[in-house]
DNA sequence: TTATCTTTGACTAATATTGACTTTTATTAT
DNA sequence: ATAATAAAAGTCAATATTAGTCAAAGATAA
């Protein structure tokens, strides 16, 4: 519905292409001038919206032929994925990283909307309700893990 | 009705493009300027009369393109029940009777076998992993009670 | 008068944008 | 083959752009 500044408009531009195929793969100059931005703005957006807790793998290679592959990959079904997500994850994560977790469960079919928003409710910042950060970030990585552990052993 | 405050006339104003479409979507200083008031009477006004018990979502995000954004959502018709479990729930809660109020609610057909699983791993006292006890059992409380809050409403 | 509601603003937090500098890899010249 | 150069992508910190919090002061209602 919004998509007033410029990371979002990219960040839908690549998940468009990702929407046709397994994976994307850009020359970072090219997709800068496309939208008339600086070439770091690609990596904040990749860094902020296509990481493992999104559901996506990245990689890339620097100097001539250079480029940056953006793949999606399953979180749950695949455990050396959900091993890579645990371990990322560790004892802190935040709202926002748990959010993606969430939602890339949910564009997995791991989780359905409903289920999707009952966790969602459980990690929330003002659900939780507690003044120490850390402490807030801690508890929600516990509970992440043990839902996926969860999901994991169900399936 | 008479003597109209800035909030209820801003209030107003929000409801009635609510009243056309689904959602509104501002920008807080925009409107802020609108009706030159300092940008933080705008959360007041949200905080104060767009709640959940009133049928309201409120999502926003900061930084550039930043923005407010309210949904009008259905009320479930047995929102009583859900007060009631949250008044007896209050502030604390131990895992013995959380399971049973997530069994209630899943005998009741609130929620099904598999969303009361995932809520009680939530909740569990091993997933938690605190020592405290008396914080345990609040936080175990808002987590409940957040749900509750979410099942008022149908998305 | 007292309790509640409203208004204000200083301070905080989150997110986005930009650019200078670094690192890696490939290609070209010697 | 080696060295120099070019062509990529990566990092990081400064700045900009939003919204959020909280408590004090003011206004209104009971």
């Amino acid at each position: 519905m919004q998509s007033q500044n410029i990371s979002d408009i990219i960040e839908k531009y690549l998940k468009s292409i990702l929407a046709d195929s397994e994976h994307v793969e850009i020359r970072r100059s090219e997709i800068a001038d496309l939208f008339n931005v600086v070439p770091s703005q690609i990596n904040y957006v990749i860094k902020t919206r296509f990481t493992i807790q999104n559901g996506y793998l990245v990689e890339s290679k620097r100097g001539g032929g250079g480029y940056i592959r953006i793949e999606k990959v399953n979180l749950v079904d695949d455990a050396d994925v959900l091993d890579a997500l645990i371990q990322v994850i560790g004892d802190s994560i935040t709202q926002r990283d748990a959010y993606a977790v969430v939602q890339s469960l949910y564009e997995d079919d791991v989780l359905n909307r409903r289920e999707a928003q009952l966790i969602l409710v459980a990690i929330d910042h003002d659900t939780l309700g507690l003044t120490d950060r850390d402490l807030e970030n801690s508890l929600r990585a516990r509970i992440i893990i043990g839902i996926l552990n969860h999901l994991r052993y169900e399936s």
